[in-house]
DNA sequence: CTTAAACCAACCGATTGAATCGGAAAGCCA
DNA sequence: TGGCTTTCCGATTCAATCGGTTGGTTTAAG
């Protein structure tokens, strides 16, 4: 697997948050509801996404989450590798992997590179706002 | 990470069977040490190679694995699938997963299927020939 | 000064990954 | 027959990771 839940929670929130977008921060308690997800499983996750600058956090009474810039500016690949560390599908492509003694003669690193590309490309083309739906009118609306 | 050891070893192995066919069954005592993997580990591997008809096992004296057929008809998705189970980037994707509840709303469901099948693809196209090198004459010459 | 909310660190149980151990069975050869 | 060699097989170990919880601390609004 590529990808954990871990990545793929942070993801539905920031679909979500994209899709009830406002000038209002959302707290962690509304989207947590309606994920059905665990506040403070959630609460980690989002943690990772605010200290890098994808979200913005505020405490206290009226304070919750929001996004930083318009839905159509986060990459798919943004989002999973802050999460998931890296995306890379075996560990000799990791960032800090050790170079392997046996590479001169590997030969399936040239392929495992090609199946890293053809990810990261897939990840790279598409964005928050691909797969957030246009809210409807009177869907969910927050008071 | 979507390929571990297991995979990529396994890879290794049905490569270096192809680099070194003959009519003559390799044991796996010469395959390790060329690969520099534990015997013992490989031969888990390999097992579960021979029992889905990958390989082509003889014990006793004299004995040791082959390839069953051609190099070129050997996907390097066939493979994958066997030592991982599974080659899903998600585990929503995976073969026995349980139906998901929030599928008919899910914005994600797609989006991994898409990259389900950019990899699937990639690995179905690839074929044990592509990755193995054809023998220089006294490359590894067996006696 | 109370209440709602994000922040933070530590912990925990179960699963998985990467092997290893100790043999049992099969086949070759003298 | 008995001794090699080699695959086949099940169980075990050990560490890391995953998925999540506990319990508290700041921060801000009213």
């Amino acid at each position: 697997m590529v990808v954990s839940t871990k990545g793929r929670y942070a993801l539905r929130v920031m679909i979500d948050l994209a899709e009830h977008q406002t000038d209002q921060y959302m707290p962690l308690k509304q989207i947590a509801a309606r994920q059905g997800i665990s506040e403070k499983y959630l609460e980690n996750i989002l943690k990772s996404l605010v200290q890098h600058g994808l979200l913005q956090g505020l405490r206290g009474k009226g304070g919750g989450y929001r996004l930083t810039r318009p839905a159509d500016q986060y990459r798919i690949s943004d989002i999973l590798m802050l999460t998931e560390g890296n995306l890379a599908p075996v560990s000799c492509l990791e960032p800090g992997a050790p170079a392997c003694s046996r590479l001169p003669e590997c030969r399936t690193y040239e392929m495992w590179r090609g199946l890293d590309k053809v990810i990261r490309d897939y990840l790279d083309q598409i964005t928050l706002a691909d797969l957030a739906r246009p809210a409807l009118a009177g869907d969910d609306y927050i008071i």
